[in-house]
DNA sequence: AGGTGGACTGATAATCATGTTCAATAACGA
DNA sequence: TCGTTATTGAACATGATTATCAGTCCACCT
């Protein structure tokens, strides 16, 4: 669970999770990084990742987009800003995008709107050069 | 199923479940339209509902917010070109945005990307001002 | 070093939204 | 009207994520 102050421990396995998230090319699901890990000898539960994931996306470390499918994927963030990716659906590829010009827009929309505490999502999906090639 | 040409009937339950939704005030998960009309008086199953927005999706008669929970929330779309909402979290109210610069970056973006066949997405939700005073 | 309490782990079971099956039903066209 | 065919919906299946909880580990104190 989580201590007092409700920050999570950085444990041994938490730590394993991150740094497999960041050895990924490709923006990754919960299973699809568990499977990884095993594959490469760790020793670690589905739900340890999931629950790692979960606090890295809270504590805002990883980027996460939304597949149409339901399914989170997450990406290691760099900085310290988040960043919006084009994603391929086909191999999962992504590069960040500069946006600039949306972080710009989404300011002004929230200003004149009177919400509060506004989040807003980004996504870009489509087929990478490569991916088109391969489909002939 | 469909018929030859793919194209769905389109029937009583079917057009009863669009007219409900044009009805809905705010945006409505499948489950929750589900249970307005059965409260309405209207007998429809639960997968008829389900088809029916999923059919809508495809050919572009309803925009879709994907949660953060994971459930995917439809308004009925009335131009025929697609909107960008801004939601409240609490009373699920939703307003349309003008969107012309995000559109016009994510055209910028594609462009540059060498991506095809890109879809965006994007969606911003916060608290209105209604919820914001109810919350003391 | 040894003890201790709270946090961490993971196998398992539970949720939750959505998709699929398939027998019954309703709608179209001749 | 009759026969063909799409539609319907209750029950079941799926797939991702979360909750449980007994066992384990670890930081800290003596
Ligand atoms: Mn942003
Ligand atoms: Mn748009
Ligand atoms: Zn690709
Ligand atoms: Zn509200």
């Amino acid at each position: 669970m989580s201590t007092a102050d409700g920050q999570l421990r950085p444990s041994h396995r938490r730590t394993a999770v991150l740094e497999a998230l960041k050895g990924c090319p490709r923006i990754v699901s919960a299973q699809e990084l568990h499977m990884r890990m095993v594959a490469e000898g760790t020793r670690i539960g589905l739900s340890t990742v999931y629950r790692a994931l979960r606090d890295a996306e809270e504590t805002g470390r990883v980027d996460v987009v939304q597949a149409g499918t339901g399914e989170k994927r997450y990406r290691w963030r760099r900085g310290g800003e988040h960043r919006h990716y084009l994603v391929c659906r086909v191999c999962a590829a992504s590069r960040p995008v500069g946006a600039e010009a949306v972080e710009a827009w989404v300011a002004s929309v929230v200003s004149e709107s009177g919400f509060a505490a506004v989040e807003h999502t980004v996504e870009l999906a489509g087929v990478c050069a490569r991916c088109q090639r391969a489909a002939d």
